[in-house]
DNA sequence: TCTTATTTTCAGATAGTTCTGAAAGTTTGA
DNA sequence: TCAAACTTTCAGAACTATCTGAAAATAAGA
């Protein structure tokens, strides 16, 4: 019965791990990262780098590179055994903390260097007072205070805490 | 004088047009797309194709892929100019219908296929009732909801005027 | 210090994406 | 119905991202 068992979901498992990569794809996020992050998210124990090579099929560079990528993350950390010498991984579960992880990541990674073009774009037309080059400049402006703001919900919101964030919610959509 | 201004805010658009395309690349959207868009979005007038091609230096080939594919997104627009036989295409310009248009296609693109996945795992494993087939099971579930919830939200603000929006989101941060 | 287990690096290979350019297709007006 | 103006398509080229595998680096115990 346990080995049963244990077979049913460890076919959905690999469903799971499989089509998560695929998904990367869409979020910019590359399949192989994706694979192993939904591989450790449904561990239930830390696992190793040939493990994971093993069970994913790809080589040790690739496993090692990705690995560190999404420790930088901070989606996964390193877990030492005592009495182990090789370093083992687990994933940040909570899925509230994984959000929030994510969120400041693409923040960073996507809205912060945009910013910086549109300020400077702003800051350079600032003088416009006419036509065609009045209308760049507010366009600019517009842009840069639609990010900003976006940027004050998402810090807003990252800085919750998961109960207080559904409370806010609630209120929202009720 | 006008000549000098027109000139100005020239270059710095074409920073801007520049700078975007390469953003857009973190953003998963392809430069060239992400350049159309920069300078339709900076036009004072619809633009056609030949003009289009020559500003960016592209091909016609790519400058029709993407434009088809800025209209299926809905971030621009066809024009006919009574009289004229070619197709101008000119960029929504409001900022807040943008950031609708590009939150409900990115829900479409990143959210819907995922969800799919999570229903299809949740699904399988709901008679595990031990072990680590239940927090598998439980995993799925709870990402599930938290992207259902996400998508609430999502479509609760997408369905807001800009006004209330901001109504709303001055409450949030004061 | 030496040996062995483990991790990291990186040049070249592979796979995936985007672009070109020319040919085919379409529309319009004479 | 023809020719000109314009748009679409798509095979192959160019470019980019990712992966492999083996060698180099590192760390720990004997």
């Amino acid at each position: 019965m346990t080995a049963e068992t244990a077979k049913t979901w460890e076919t959905s498992r690999e469903e799971f791990v499989a089509q998560w990569g695929a998904l990367g794809s869409n979020w910019g996020i590359n399949r192989t990262m994706a694979q192993i992050h939904a591989l450790l998210m449904t561990a239930p124990e830390p696992m190793y780098t040939d493990e994971i090579m093993l069970r994913l099929h790809i080589s040790r560079g690739n496993a090692n590179t990705n690995l560190r990528e999404l420790s930088g993350w901070g989606l996964i950390r390193l877990v030492v055994k005592k009495g182990e010498r090789r370093e083992y991984f687990e994933a940040e579960k909570d899925v509230w903390k994984m959000f929030i992880i994510i969120a400041k990541e693409r923040k960073r990674r996507e809205l912060d260097p945009a910013l910086d073009v549109l300020k400077g774009c702003a800051e350079q037309t600032r003088g416009e007072t006419a036509g065609a080059g009045r209308d760049f400049h507010r366009q600019m402006k517009e842009l840069q205070e639609f990010v900003e703001f976006g940027m004050k919900v998402s810090d807003t919101v990252a800085g919750m805490k998961h109960a207080s964030a559904l409370q806010w919610a609630i209120k929202l959509l009720g």
